[in-house]
RNA sequence: GGGGAGUUAGCUCAGUUGGUUAGAGCAGAGGACUCAUAAUCCUUGGGUCGCGGGUUCAAGUCCCGCACUCCCUACCA
């Protein structure tokens, strides 16, 4: 048997200082979606996700709160993990945190190649440092405020003033090897318009970058000099190589997975996985990932989410009152993917009404509630095909492709948009037809009709298994579709009746259905 | 200050290399049907395509200027 492909999908780690929002939400939604995809489309499929833990600011929360630094993360990666477990139903294979034990060794490996390739030394750093923001200001992004301290000016956090001895990566040395690798793969970075972004940045030129501190010791320690823990970047872009069985490059996950095809992050680190993490593979001789796609960030009804003002949405209660697949289906459908987005309530239950109860879910039910009552309750056996039930059916196939396409770069809405004009059309198809009608007049064309429209939400339901497995699911069950399978969730998914290998196999004639439910319920406030 | 993106129907947005009466979805109006989740189907959109100039036989679609909005980046203080 041959090897099936591979695909490895990442998203950011999370630092977990916070509860969890929307906007984590909207990353880990789309990247399971991607991930569920690609196992239904037959890849072996690695998904990772998880936490980076760690830092000087949980190292002095922990104090704050008398914990451990560990007994602090343990906690605080409790609750995001348990989103993506209980509330979001993430098909993760491995929530990676930066405490776990590989990731140590992973870490000091990197460290080490990028050593002997010459491009760490040590050095001393200066500057004005914002604990909170855990970053170094320039003198002029800073100001003295009435209380005689100093701030930086566009966060309004606290400086001091710092000496600290530093390793340093010479990521100076890479500015035309970047520019070289972006040019020979221009689909690097999407959307195009924010990797263009990333490109001018390079072009202006680069600075060596400060890769470790010593004024504290929660991080991963650096080779050779226990004084040191790696900062932020090298420990936490490092979990992408960790999660597959790095620093064992001869390990069969690696050897499978890496490099990654793909990192789903936010637009705020596009810089950090687009230029540092090439950078640093390159200098350790590790092959490249093949894509970085960079999202938006979501508005609630064009404001910014924030505390202060008190919008932010937490993804349980959206959950709670929409439903997962509704929120899940929003969040794909309602935005180009790399675009900011704005969402309200009203537009989530237009979706929810409109796509999914009226369009999906109503025209599953008016068919399969005929087939139920007219047809014996089990699969009818269609006539000779007319020009409009081709016509349909010819749309309907159409879909694979075009999903596959759109999936390929990212761009959900599109596959989305695509699948929702074709049910548009079956609905103006069964119309047309009117069964009904036909139940008094020709029953055999009736039963063809229906057949032919049952196959539409057939592979529609396939189709869309990713965006909404558990509706989905029951989309399937409700047509009949053998049992088996489950929504993408795992490799399982790579083949069966329900993989897109399946595409192409027509419903059975004669397969019993049951009374059918609805499943697309309306939101009513 | 420099660079970039944008400003199209009530709302959210499409509009290829300039070319017949500027499009979709949602919302609204009218009609049809009754299989269905008050759903679905059909019909219905005279909108200064931000403003003002220009190029052209012809511009939402190219050029210049202006006004807002947003993004990236710098610098002064």
């Amino acid at each position: 048997m041959a090897d099936k492909p591979t695909y490895y999908i990442t998203t950011a780690i999370t630092y977990p200082n916070g509860v969890p929002h929307i906007g984590h939400a909207y990353e880990y939604i789309s990247a399971d979606v991607m991930a569920r995809f690609k196992r239904l489309d037959g890849y072996e499929t690695f998904f990772l996700t998880g936490t980076d833990e760690h830092g000087q600011k949980v190292q002095q929360n922990a104090e704050a709160q008398g914990l451990t630094p560990k007994q602090l993360v343990d906690k605080n990666t409790a609750v995001f993990k348990q989103v993506d477990d209980e509330v979001l139903g993430i098909s993760y294979d491995r929530f990676i945190r930066t405490t776990d034990p590989d990731h140590y060794q992973a870490s000091q490996d990197i460290w080490r190649r990028m050593v002997e390739a010459g491009d760490i030394y040590l050095d001393k750093y200066s500057g004005w440092y914002s604990v909170r923001d855990e970053a170094y200001y320039a003198e002029s992004e800073t100001e003295v405020r009435q209380d005689g301290e100093r701030y930086s000016i566009e966060t309004g956090t606290e400086v001091h003033w710092v000496e600290e001895e530093s390793y340093f990566f010479r990521l100076s040395k890479y500015q035309q090897p970047l520019l070289d690798f972006y040019r020979k793969n221009p689909d690097f970075g999407g959307p195009r318009s924010r990797f263009n972004e990333v490109i001018r940045f390079v072009e202006d030129g680069l600075n060596d970058l400060s890769i470790s501190r010593s004024t504290f010791d929660w991080g991963v320690p650096v080779p050779g000099n226990p004084e040191h823990v790696m900062y932020v970047w090298v420990d936490a872009l490092t979990n992408y190589l960790t999660g597959v069985g790095f620093p064992d490059t001869d390990s069969a996950a690696f050897g499978k997975f890496w490099p990654a095809d793909l990192h789903l992050i936010g637009k705020d680190i596009s810089r950090f996985h687009c230029i540092f993490w090439p950078a640093f593979l390159m200098s350790a001789g590790i092959e490249l990932p093949k894509r970085v796609i960079i999202h938006g960030f979501l508005h609630n009804a064009g404001e910014k989410m924030s505390k202060s003002v008190g919008n932010v949405v937490a993804p349980g209660a959206w959950v709670d009152t929409y439903g997962l697949d509704a929120v899940r289906f929003f969040l794909l459908r309602e935005f180009p993917y790399g675009q900011d987005g704005s969402y309200t309530h009203d537009a989530v239950v237009g979706r929810k009404n409109s796509d999914l109860a009226n369009n999906l879910g109503n025209l599953a039910q008016r068919s399969l509630s005929m087939i139920a009552k007219n047809c014996a309750g089990v699969i009818p056996e269609p006539g000779q095909l007319t020009e409009a039930d081709q016509a349909i059916l010819e749309q309907t196939d159409s879909l694979l492709e075009i999903s596959r396409e759109a999936y390929q770069v990212q761009e959900f809405h599109r596959a989305l948009e695509r699948t929702w004009y074709v049910l548009g059309e079956a609905n103006a198809y069964f119309a047309d037809q009117a069964p009904w009608q036909l139940k008094k007049t020709d029953e055999a064309r009736m039963r063809t009709v229906l057949y032919v429209t049952a196959e539409v939400i057939r592979k529609v339901a396939l189709l869309i298994q990713p965006v909404i497995p558990g509706s989905a699911s029951k989309l399937l069950d409700a047509l009949g579709v053998e049992i088996g399978g489950d929504a993408g969730r795992t490799n399982a998914s790579n083949d069966g009746p329900r993989s897109f290998a399946a595409f192409g196999e027509p419903l059975a004639p004669g397969t019993p259905i049951d009374k059918p439910q609805p499943i697309f319920p309306r939101h009513e406030d």
